[in-house]
RNA sequence: GGAGAGGUGGCAGAGCGGUUGAAUGCGGCAGUCUUGAAAACUGCUAAGCUCGCAAGGGCUUCGGGGGUUCGAAUCCCUCCCUCUCCGCCA
């Protein structure tokens, strides 16, 4: 969330970043209601200075044996006219969290501006798309062939998108996660975080998933009888690792801190049946190695610098070729200022696949979080800024590696980074 | 799931209707002393909102929400969490 003291400050500039992410808030209808608050704030303010100093002197004329019937009379009449002024103070102030909760991060200044995916741009490349001398099969094809995985058997266990691994397939899962793992925490410095899959309200608010994306998630009940909501389940791991540090001040020595870890993720993916959903491609339930980073905001687009590479590396030592993407204002998350997409050609399947996601919400979550750190310069608590990027995502990885390893026998040829995890 | 106990400042821990934003201790910061350091002593040491050019002022906050009262950290209700014991269980 953007801070309401910039809001009233630069209106213009508030209103020209909701313009390039594509979402339209009446901010003029917001800065009326924060002067109404504050007008009304102020005069309840004052009658509670009024109030705090009678108390005192009840108390003073109690001791000396006066009587207080009067003040104490005018007093109740006061305490009415206060609690009228708190409602009213209260229900503007749940009208302005709910329009400020709803304004989406703005973008940094080299953000190309464009509507939807137009202003996406490729930044670098990696690798050479690969090209295949005979015909190639699709991820899916070489699965059902070599039973690494089940569509089939998930839909009838679960559902549509639930893939199930079987015997090659299921340790390929398994040994991706610890290649990639591995490869953070030795190579990169991070901390190894095991989260849990499912988190509450407060945690989905925090990295900015609810209320906008409400929809998209798997919504629990916190008992019998009572209405969904109270938990999910994570759409990613961002969630109960970002919120690890909600509500709390971190030494200004300790930072960076650096996280990585893995859980499953899960998706509605709702409304977009039909449209990219063939095998592993948009599935409802996959796994996913994610970074997280905690920084100071001075040099932090420094930061997504290195966590994209941190994500490259990956592809590279899975020899996967890649492109990276800038995305433009339209196509950006809600709470990001910047983002990168890493994208891995499937040549069977014809497509470039997203695999990792890295973005900077500079301290748009650190805010709805009150993550917070003292400089030590100026003393202050200061907001620290969040990043975190895909590193990377399994389903879709899967999909890449059969497809490009394929050989002419339908056999998969693993990369030799990856063949000591398989061993 | 049952029965108890408890949630207070960075931490430990008092307070249990009226100068309590909160004793005391620890920690942290600054100073005195010292060649330097330690020890000792002295002082300072919460955050948010809001008004103000500033100096500074006001309000709020003792797990969350609600209630009683002129006034609540203190009384009542409710939810959440932690601990101990019992039961159940991977």
């Amino acid at each position: 969330m953007l801070d309401l003291k910039f809001i009233r400050e630069n209106p213009d500039q508030v209103a020209q970043g909701l313009d390039a992410k594509g979402v339209s808030v009446d901010i003029q209808a917001l800065l009326d209601l924060d002067l109404e608050r504050r007008t009304l704030l102020k005069q309840g303010e004052e009658l509670k200075a009024k109030r705090n100093s009678a108390s005192e002197e009840i108390a003073r004329l109690k001791k000396q044996g006066h009587s207080t019937d009067e003040l104490i009379a005018e007093m109740k009449s006061a305490s009415h006219k206060i609690a009228d002024f708190d409602a009213k103070v209260g229900e503007l102030s749940d009208k302005i969290e709910r329009i400020a909760l709803s304004i989406p991060n703005m973008p940094t200044s080299d953000v190309p501006v464009c509507k939807g995916a137009l202003g996406n741009k490729v930044v670098r490349s990696w690798g050479q798309p690969r090209k295949l001398e005979f015909k190639a099969k699709d991820h899916l094809e070489l699965a059902s062939e070599l039973g690494l995985f089940s569509m089939e058997k998930g839909s009838k266990i679960t559902g549509a998108g639930f893939p199930v691994y079987f015997g090659a397939g299921a340790k390929l899962e398994r040994a991706l996660i610890s290649f990639m793992i591995d490869i953070h925490v030795k190579k990169h410095g991070y901390t190894e975080v095991w989260a849990p899959a499912i988190v509450n309200r407060a945690s989905m608010r925090g990295t900015g998933q609810i209320p906008k994306m409400e929809e998209d998630m798997y919504a629990l009940a916190a008992g019998e009888g009572e209405e969904k909501g109270s938990f999910f389940l994570i759409p990613t791991a961002e969630v109960p690792i970002t919120n690890l540090m909600r509500d709390e001040t971190i030494e200004e020595k300790d930072l960076p801190v650096k996280y990585t870890g893995y859980t499953p993720c899960f998706r509605k993916e709702a409304g977009s049946y039909g449209k990219d959903t063939r095998g592993l491609s948009r599935v409802h339930q996959f796994d996913k190695v994610e970074m997280v980073k905690f920084v100071k905001p001075e040099g932090s687009e420094q930061e997504l610098e290195s966590l994209v590479r941190d994500a490259e590396e990956v592809l590279q030592a899975l020899e996967l070729p890649y492109r990276v993407v800038l995305l433009g204002s339209g196509d950006m998350s809600f709470a990001a200022a910047k983002c990168y997409d890493l994208e891995v050609w499937a040549p069977a399947t014809q497509k470039w696949f997203e695999v990792s996601s890295c973005s900077i919400f500079t301290d748009f979550q650190a805010r709805r979080m009150n993550i917070r750190y003292r400089n030590a310069t100026s003393k202050k608590l200061e907001f620290v800024h969040t990043l975190n990027g895909s590193g990377l995502a399994l389903a879709r990885i899967v999909l890449c590696l059969l497809e490009n390893f394929q050989d002419a026998n339908g056999q998969i040829v693993f990369p030799k980074a990856l063949q000591a995890y398989l061993a």
